[in-house]
RNA sequence: GGUUCCGUAGCUCAGCUGGAUAGAGCAACAGCCUUCUAAGCUGUGGGUCAUGCGUUCGAAUCGCAUCGGAAUCACCA
């Protein structure tokens, strides 16, 4: 039991023997006593005082007397400000919180059994036809993050990915290539995989553009030039041949596919993202239109005249949605639908979640609906973890105008930034090796962009700044490393000089007010942690180690460790110490940042 | 036009299951390294929490309206 559910038995105790009236723990407020006031944790009296008819400062009193007259091992002394309560908490109650914390290996994350709930989490999802950029990275580390939240709040998770490798835009990438790739490998060029087939999807639309303009010049409508064109129609013969199995073109689309995988996949190891299972559109998406007919079937749907198939949403608020197209050919809802149906068949699914922007949020409000109606009994509440797109201070990302920030560049730069960084640092204490300093730049730079965007609300549109963003001061996630490496150091020191930590702490000791609020800030982790994974937020992780070591850095200016002569005390710095660096990156990793030993 | 989301310091963001004088970082200015890592710490200035009305002992937080911005309402995915 935590200190705060001992004080609330206690004030309902109190309130019992004041006031003979049961109140209900929810309407106990505590919180955290404000910085400017004395104090541990406040009770708001405010709600109390319809039982004690008395004014609220002296509703408080009483209560406060109560509890240092029957409480007096957690109570030490209480002061009233208004309806404001503030109590004082007995250090050894707050040392015993830090015991209790120690002894628990992994304090703030509970166990997933075998009957825990299985969470399925989709992110990243994309298209075969370029590289990743930064839009892809939030939705990866937002997915990366999630996954790992989700999981520590006792969840099992299977991490999954719906490549979409088939369609329009896949075929264009592969006739540019025919065209003027003049056979070109990545072994050949020495090109990224998705970036080289990323290149000639650029370059189809080069081409195309060209000749949209020449077909236009001879008079034709912009309309009628773009469906003319003759490599849109090269484009479309191709997507026939591909939906007809054709070898040829499956075999390009093969080998060019793979080239991107192989792209993506140094992506994803770079970024320290993985998936338990990828799934493909060209997998599902038959799937789909099967689990439409059988919909139809079952009069859940209907046909229009010219033979297409929707669904009407008129019950739920909402108009028709195309299902399938009068030729039979699938749309996007299709393929999600099949995909759902396989995963479903694949893995006894208990909550989905899709990592998808917030462009989408109408067609998940749709699948919800057409999942729930087709039988699915997690369609009604999937999860659609919607998140705001990344702009750049000059607006939004335009691939046509050449200013998408790519994943593998942007991951260079940082890393670059890192190493440059650590080298004009004014104090070096030991030299590193080129091995380590690579690894800690590394590191390093990752964390920086990781939490440059994982700390943002997922909501909320996000602004990234090429130049804030190689920033490592200030609310950053290098300054929450560094905190890290400092204590490493510390401990290294203390193990060299033969003090150890403490497996006891002594419980004579008096704490300043630094040292207790930082036990009660560790403490808060696994309150953090839950609510992270109620409100699927990263970002409250990411501010909590924010916040834990700003508290610690303040602490580690204002006190000694080693040099503390009291051993009695030290062991217990110690202690704090190494505790505050296990919860930091305990919290670091559940954001997949990592951080350094030493920097 | 319908629906959804957003609007907090010059900038980037916290705080939102209602609680005390709304917090950080960046930028600006002023300090702190013979002492455990200065990627740190301390201080100064900077706010009608978009606006109005309402609910409440109490509203940045809840409700309604208005104003701004974004997304979406495709036989693109």
């Amino acid at each position: 039991m935590n200190i705060e559910d001992k004080l609330v038995c206690a004030i309902q105790a109190a309130a019992r023997s004041l006031y003979g009236a049961d109140v209900a723990a929810e309407s106990i407020q505590l919180q955290k006593t404000k910085k400017e006031f004395e104090g541990h944790l406040t009770l708001v009296v405010f709600p109390l005082v319809r039982l004690s008819r008395k004014k609220p400062e002296d509703t408080a009193d009483e209560i406060g007397r109560y509890l240092v007259e029957h409480e007096p091992e957690i109570v030490e002394r209480y002061n009233v400000i208004k309806g404001f309560l503030n109590l004082t908490v007995a250090s050894r109650c707050w040392i015993g919180l830090l015991e209790g914390i120690r002894a628990d290996g992994r304090y703030g994350f509970r166990q997933a059994g075998e009957q825990a709930p299985l969470v399925m989490i989709e992110y990243s999802s994309p298209n075969t036809n370029k590289p990743l950029h930064l839009g892809h990275m939030r939705n990866i580390l937002l997915g990366t993050s999630l996954a790992r939240i989700m999981e520590a709040n006792g969840n099992r998770v299977v991490k999954t990915n719906i490549v979409n490798d088939r369609g329009i835009h896949i075929c264009k990438s592969m006739l540019a290539w025919l065209k003027y790739g003049g056979g070109e490998t990545p072994e050949s060029s020495g090109k990224k995989g998705d970036h080289l087939v990323g290149d000639y999807y650029v370059a189809f639309d080069k081409h195309y553009k060209a000749e949209v303009g020449e077909l236009m010049a001879q008079g034709k409508t912009k309309e009628e030039a773009e469906a003319e064109a003759p490599l849109m129609q090269e484009a479309r013969e191709m997507l026939r041949k591909w939906e007809a199995g054709d070898a040829e073109v499956r075999a390009l689309w093969t080998k060019m596919n793979q080239w991107v995988y192989d792209g993506f996949d140094e992506t994803y190891r770079r970024m320290g993202a993985s998936f338990d299972k990828i799934y493909y559109e060209s997998d599902t998406y038959l799937e789909g239109k099967r689990k439409v007919m059988e919909g139809l079937e079952r009069g859940l749907f209907f046909r229009k005249e010219d033979g297409s198939v929707w669904a009407d949403l008129s019950a739920e608020g909402l108009d028709q949605k195309l299902l399938l197209r009068a030729d039979g050919t699938s749309v996007y809802m299709t393929q999600d639908i099949g995909t759902a149906e396989q995963r479903f068949a694949d893995y006894p699914i208990d909550k989905m979640i899709y990592v998808v922007g917030n462009e989408q949020n109408y067609h998940f409000q749709v699948l919800s609906i057409l999942l729930d109606r087709l039988g699915f009994k997690w369609g009604k509440s999937l999860v659609h973890f919607s998140y705001g797109m990344v702009e750049l201070p000059e607006g939004k990302m335009k691939s046509r105008e050449g200013t998408v920030v790519d994943a593998d560049d942007l991951m260079d730069s940082m890393v670059e930034a890192a190493h440059e960084t650590s080298e004009g640092r004014e104090i070096r204490l030991d030299d590193f090796t080129p091995e380590e300093a690579d690894e800690i730049a590394r590191i390093v730079g990752m964390g920086a962009l990781k939490y440059f965007i994982l700390k943002v609300d997922a909501r909320k549109n996000m602004t990234f700044n090429p130049k804030e963003s190689i920033d490592f001061n200030g609310n950053t996630g290098p300054f929450i490393q560094y905190t890290y490496a400092r204590i490493r150091s510390i401990l290294r020191k203390a193990e060299a000089a033969g003090l150890t930590v403490p497996a006891a702490v002594d419980t004579a000791i008096s704490l300043n007010e630094k040292e207790e609020s930082l036990i009660q800030k560790i403490a808060d982790f696994r309150a953090v942690v839950a609510q992270a994974g109620s409100d699927y937020s990263p970002s409250g992780i990411a501010n909590y180690a924010y916040d834990l070591v700003k508290e610690y850095n303040q602490f580690y200016h204002d006190f000694s460790i080693l040099r503390e002569e009291n051993e009695a005390l030290r062991g217990f710095r110690l202690a704090l110490s190494a505790t505050v660096a296990r919860t930091v990156k305990a919290a670091m990793g559940l954001l997949g940042i990592e951080v350094p030993e030493r920097m």
